[in-house]
DNA sequence: GTCTATAATTCGATAGAC
DNA sequence: GTCTATCGAATTATAGAC
């Protein structure tokens, strides 16, 4: 059966988006994601030339972050805890970037990309020096990340347990003071 | 050349552990990890049976907590931050159990159990209430596992960028928050 | 566009000689 | 204890017919 070239490349891709989420870089074979998207193995070798290319291209995110300068400056850390929160059950974005960036270099890179790209210049607006911002950024993305990885990845069962205003509730004033508290001096 | 088995094994357990550290557990090869201990792969067959079990010996940790009650209660947060900076550092543990985690299950298990029974048991005496201990555990393992995956997995140039020091200015108020700050009530 | 066939590797695991 | 040889399965990738 001929299909237009589109509709098998997208089915390709949301295939491959689920099994790199849920089997890291390694276990996501080609074959495996060809058998999702009901076609054979080769087409995806003909479409994205190798497995490289087509996780490149399975991982062109947009973390689609809220405007922090429309949110009143004392709820911008409640307003990043809830978006990464929902943007988590959105897609497979985020569960793409830490299953795979953790044993792949070039997905690792990816991450790296992403939230310098997306994360660092909206807490630009927040602090005005750069260079603070991206510290707090890495700030930022060390908490959220990692309780993505205790909740959805290694499902610890406290973590799990939690509903999600709890999350919020616990994780907002750290954010808070991620982006927005003074710097303490290190001794 | 013939030596003695305990010898043996512990070269490859050693390397058992740098493979798995740095490759995760699927591209941590049998054949890999014998070739850096100087013996035939057919060895790790015979001494450990399967790359499963290997994995089970290779990843007993003690995370050699500090006891917290021997800490003034203001202090518990820094005191904890610098233990899991230190023991980052010491060996490979906290790295394969990261590495490793995110994309085996036995090993998310293995994670699961070693953060429950050393994490948890420590903060009881803190909380008193035992639920609440395991929660407020979450965060903590949160926060620090979320710390090393950005600076040292992912490798995020500001994170790496940050020193010791500004790492422990940073999050001990969160950690300290987390275990001894009160319980936000979500709304 | 779709598929078969297959090359070239690599892996975990086994059998058995010494 | 140590090694060779090898099996069976799985992988990425290529060549080419239709």
């Amino acid at each position: 059966m001929r299909r237009p070239a589109e509709v098998t490349k997208a089915a390709i891709l949301a295939a491959a988006r689920e099994r790199f989420a849920t089997d890291g870089y390694e276990k996501a074979t080609i074959r495996a994601i060809a058998a999702d998207a009901n076609i054979d193995p080769s087409m995806v070798m003909r479409y994205f030339g190798n497995k490289d290319r087509l996780f490149a291209a399975a991982a062109e995110f947009d973390l689609d972050l809220p405007d922090l300068n429309a949110t009143p400056r004392d709820q911008v850390g409640t307003a990043l805890v809830r978006h990464f929160l929902t943007r988590w059950q959105v897609d497979d974005a985020l569960q793409i970037l830490l299953r795979t960036g953790v044993t792949n270099e070039a997905a690792a890179e990816r991450t790296r990309v992403v939230f310098a790209a997306q994360l660092g210049p909206l807490i630009i607006h927040l602090v005005g020096d750069p260079g603070q911002a991206q510290t707090r950024a890495a700030l930022v993305a060390s908490q959220m990340l990692g309780m993505a990885l205790c909740r959805y990845i290694l499902r610890f069962p406290p973590a799990v347990a939690m509903s999600d205003d709890e999350v919020i509730a616990w994780l907002s004033p750290t954010i808070q003071n991620y982006l927005t508290g003074e710097r303490p001096d290190p001794h």
